[in-house]
RNA sequence: CGGGGCGUGGCGCAGCCUGGUAGCGCGCGUGUUUUGGGUACACGAGGCCGCCGGUUCGAGUCCGGCCGCCCCGACCA
């Protein structure tokens, strides 16, 4: 058999003795060689902060139009993680997932109103009949428009709803990358309740699920009161991340270094749990720019400065959808109700620039476990060696897809700072030196630690 | 939308003021070299100089229009 169709073996499916499982559905081969992840040494002139840079240079995006990015596969893979624990985290607090279309009709929009006065951030749209649509910056009118149809009784509420979908907003400026692009993927929440009593509990579960959602992917987030709109209620919070190139100053009470939002420490399911969760995460301070009060901060004990990002924002607007849209369900006594209803939203595209702006150095990103594209990134210094290339094929085999194998025919410097630039919280380094006595280099991106180990303590160690 | 700037091989830039055969670095290909942190040398490929029009014997360069992109501000997930 010749060495093309051993090769051809090797990559033709998913090899036992797997270590972990794939976050992935499929099985990639991923061989650098192979990969349209297209590094960049030195960093277009139109990136101006780091995120953006080092998107664009570690090949995860390229720009496309103004505000409009295409994916390429290791950008694609971060997406997909971000949105997949935003998923599991909105599936825990019994929001169920949907899709709705990007493309929707003018009609609804005129219902609620917002048609004209959304203005020219709006993309609108017209069909082959001279018909108006939109491609759509939000989904109020439209989950309202559908839960109206169906739902009929205050013995289906309290129901959440949610889909993460593609949204479109005409910037006037798009900037900062992915962080303020004209399109963008979000997260976004609807939640349909009886009477404001029930959209409050809606509410502080959702704040919940955010704060957990955040959690898993290793950063600080903090509930911020925002403004409440007409509404009122006290009910409108932007969760912001820390990150030391965020972009707005913030201020914040050290408690909200030590909450503890784990199921253990609060249920979902109990009111008098929520209750608490939501008092603690409101009364501590805590203020962007906008809203800081130096007299107040003057009373904190233990300050804490720092620079932020929004990367969500929660808000409960009451009938404000229902009732020009005409929701209304029978109550128990008959008559029609209009539900008390609330939105919430998860930039998950913008959480890619924003978690490099938590997670970076000079050499590149450091991503999370959690959503790094791969676990780790074997890097075969020698390839042709027999010992670095029988090594190197046998961790990645392992590896099941959640690796990148740096098959290259590159000289070791390269690997070494491209696999910093791409960030993997892991690299194997297998080189002639350690290859021979069975040694490889494991080295951890977070920490810049290295140690020299055997094959298994190095698999044992990440798996 | 107000103000500013930029479009020249894949990326970063020079050339434009003062019109005359399109250049540099990186990257890419081949060879030699090197062999654990972006090695060195040689040779080579690659550019309707954003688009349209005008001036001129001749336009990357001057003039007009258009398009695209970036930055500051106002606005925003």
């Amino acid at each position: 058999m010749c060495i093309a169709a051993l090769l051809c073996l090797w990559r033709s499916g998913p090899p036992p003795g797997r270590v972990r499982a794939s976050r992935h559905a499929g099985w990639n081969d991923m061989r650098l060689s192979r990969t349209l992840a297209p590094t960049l040494k030195e960093t277009p002139a139109e990136a101006q902060i780091v995120s953006h840079r080092l998107m664009l240079r570690a090949g995860l995006v390229r720009q496309t139009a103004a505000g409009i990015y295409a994916w390429l596969p290791l950008g694609f893979r971060v997406l997909k993680n971000i949105e997949q624990i935003v998923r599991e985290e909105q599936d825990a607090i019994g929001a169920q997932e949907m899709l709705m279309p990007t493309i929707q009709a003018a009609e609804l929009w005129r219902q609620s109103g917002r048609y004209d006065a959304y203005g020219p951030e709006m993309l609108r749209i017209k069909d082959r009949h001279d018909r108006e649509m939109l491609y759509g910056p939000t989904n109020e009118e439209m989950i309202t428009d559908l839960f109206r149809q169906s739902v009929k009784s205050y013995r289906e509420l309290p129901q959440m709803l949610y889909h993460i979908q593609w949204k479109f907003r005409d910037e006037v400026r798009p900037r900062f990358g992915v962080m303020r692009g004209r399109e963008f993927l979000m997260k976004d929440a609807y939640s349909f309740d009886l009477d404001y009593a029930g959209a409050v509990i809606s509410y502080r579960r959702m704040m919940l699920a955010y704060m957990r959602t955040f959690q898993r992917m290793g950063v600080k987030a903090i509930p911020m009161e925002a403004e409440s709109g007409p509404i009122g209620g006290n009910l409108s919070h932007e969760f912001i991340i820390l990150a030391p190139t965020g972009e707005s100053q913030v201020w914040y009470d050290a408690a909200f270094e030590r909450m503890d939002v784990s199921p253990a420490a609060v249920s979902h399911h109990s009111p008098a749990d929520l209750e608490r969760f939501f008092t603690e995460m409101t009364t501590h301070y805590a203020a962007t720019d906008e809203k800081h009060d130096p007299a107040l901060w003057e009373k904190v004990q233990e300050k804490r400065e720092g620079r932020g990002i929004e990367v969500g924002h929660i808000f409960y607007f009451g009938t404000k959808y229902s009732s020009p849209l005409g929701l209304t369900v029978a109550g128990s006594d008959g008559t029609p109700v209009a539900p008390h209803m609330g939105s919430y939203g998860v930039g998950v595209s913008r959480l890619v620039g924003a978690l490099i702006e938590a997670f970076h150095d000079d050499a590149g990103i450091k991503w999370p476990d959690a959503v790094a594209p791969f676990r780790a990134a074997i890097l075969n210094l020698k390839v042709g060696d027999a010992a670095c290339d029988r090594i190197s094929e046998e961790i990645y085999a392992k590896f099941a897809g959640d690796a990148l194998y740096d098959d290259r025919e590159e000289r070791a410097g390269v690997k070494f700072a491209d696999a910093d630039l791409m960030g993997h919280p892991w690299q194997i380094v297998v080189g002639p030196r350690g290859a021979a006595s069975g040694r490889v280099e494991l080295k951890r991106r977070a920490t810049g630690e290295r140690q020299e180990v055997d094959l298994d303590a190095a698999l044992a160690q990440i798996g």
